[in-house]
DNA sequence: GCGTTTTTTGAAATCGATTGCAAAGACTGC
DNA sequence: GCAGTCTTTGCAATCGATTTCAAAAAACGC
């Protein structure tokens, strides 16, 4: 910056002023400045203005990586949260550092924003970190979660209403004058245990829970051909926890020769890119990653600023599709 | 630092020492120091550490995002790859920035380095950028390439031998008896192009291309779908250019009452974790991700140390199933 | 016990920017 | 023409570490 500045016959302050379009610098001086540094291809360094401004517009996504054995982020919706995350980040020129639950948890997430650099952190999934997470909001470090809502948290949770976009699909089937109700999906992912649960109090019956292993077409897929060769009743409504295990049980329905609608209503949950191009469209509960990334991304830097942010509930709605 | 320095009776070059287990400080007042900094919840300030140091332990991945138009980054496999390159930095201690394609652009990449303040980069995909790329290397940015190879590269393409796996298929169709080859997959997809050229190569006779608009599991399907109902004769030996495009295909195979193997031989790329999984287990080419990974990663080091690392070309297999 | 070598420690410089404050220069109004 | 205001500019301090180099302390040999 020395340079430059020496090269355009100001000092270094002028030059740092007119980099950031300074209106305390003359139009004309800064023209010149800006033009001596792009002929020299210079480019401030960023690790020099991260330590004198103590903010490095850079926020860490904590995530679970796809090939850990239980295979989470690994369905679609993830990556369209994931990518519209980083979009909504840019927009606010923030870059994104990627982090695996492991390597950021060494030492302790309280140290993280310290010692990775970083202003703030984005969790994807909460999985019954509930204590980590208040002891993190008590020691003051900026965060936001995406996952389930709690009345009880201390921090804020931005989430789509699961409770609400399960009770929809209830109210479908009941409509349709459904009578044997299922839910598909597995245990212990509590988004999808409040999907179930709307279901559930709404519906009004009994409904029977297939459990899965995982969110996989491949899983759901064999858990349906498993129960459908049972020889138990074929239910007539179906309401898989997420698009891709939707699909996987519709493979199933078709292989065994189950009309779709006609016989048994199926419905997804998050409306992923896929839903529309299935064939027959897929009938779903759709989740705003669009939104969603937008309002993390907002909230998060709410919080940087030091105002604590409430959290958010996204509306849900039911896309009525083929199935 | 001054202030643990305090605490610990000494001063602030030996807390650094210390902190970083340097020999030059001794065991006994290491330990003390290490306990008071625990004790208070020190940690070292990244952006002071990064600004003295030159040096940021930080590696940018410059990806496309999945909610772009053509969808790219949306396969199983990439998500294997991203989860593998991030692993193996993690390794090394090294963090990981996620850029996308549009945001790491502004101004060129010549600047990012010094701009984003990364060591170092790694493209995933290269569509066509190699002049780019060519620049990129002059200016000597150390960076690496996930993607197919080409010989006169100036710079290190890591990528997995496509004409190879495309040979072994045709190998294998060819021990089977087939007579009539089709090729499933996308134009302008440099990779998969290369497999389809190693597939026809070693064809040795007619191979129909069957193109689709992307590669996910529906447009295949679509496109499966939409060849046998046209009346054409069906092919008994099918290579896809991703697992994901060869499960789409066999949906449509069963749904026209197609035996697989018997009335044709399927074969997908990649070896992606539902491959294995899928009913019946898919025939497929094996990338390994975890190779990659670990590969794309020393190289990627060994060119930020100063020595420019060759291309590697990583062997493929083909891993016999069920199809 | 004294010179030498080895091990520890600390003073001061440095990394490359940003910013508070004061001063210089340019513009007012009268 | 001069005091007062407004716009530009630059000096110097600062962000929080790391590293070089010299000095102090400890260990050693004889």
């Amino acid at each position: 910056m020395d340079d430059i500045a020496r090269l355009a016959g100001v000092s270094k302050p002028t030059v740092s002023r007119a980099l950031q379009d300074s209106p305390l610098v003359s139009d004309e001086t800064k023209r010149r400045i800006l033009e001596v540094a792009r002929r020299h291809g210079y480019v401030v360094n960023r690790s020099a203005q991260n330590l004198r401004r103590r903010r490095t517009d850079t926020i860490a996504l904590v995530i679970d990586f796809p090939h850990l054995p239980e295979n989470r982020l690994s369905d679609p919706f993830h990556f369209e949260l994931l990518g519209n995350i980083a979009n909504a980040l840019a927009v606010r020129q923030q870059d994104v550092l990627l982090c695996s639950e492991q390597s950021a948890h060494q030492g302790g997430f309280e140290q993280m924003t310290a010692n990775k650099g970083v202003d703030g952190i984005i969790f994807l999934g909460q999985s019954g970190r509930h204590e980590e997470f208040r002891s993190l909001a008590k020691a003051g470090v900026p965060f936001v979660v995406w996952g389930a809502h709690r009345s009880d948290a201390s921090y804020c949770i931005v989430g789509s209403d699961n409770l609400l976009g399960g009770r929809l699909v209830a109210q479908r089937f009941r409509s349709l004058k459904r009578k044997r109700a299922m839910f598909l999906g597995p245990r212990g992912h509590i988004e999808i245990e409040q999907r179930q649960q709307g279901f559930a109090e709404a519906w009004s019956g009994a409904v029977e829970e297939l459990e899965v292993p995982d969110l996989s077409f491949v899983a759901s897929r064999n858990a349906m051909l498993n129960r459908l060769d049972s020889g138990k009743s074929v239910p007539d409504a179906l309401f898989a926890g997420s698009d891709t295990m939707a699909m996987g049980a519709l493979a199933a329905l078709r292989e065994r020769g189950i009309e779709v609608p006609e016989s048994c209503s199926v419905c997804g949950y998050d409306d992923s890119p896929a839903a529309i191009h299935h064939a027959p469209p897929l009938t779903t509960v759709r989740q705003d990653t669009r939104m969603a990334g937008a309002i993390l991304v907002e909230r998060l830097m709410q919080t940087i600023q030091g105002t604590p942010a409430a959290s958010v509930l996204l509306p849900t709605d039911l896309v009525i599709r083929a199935t």
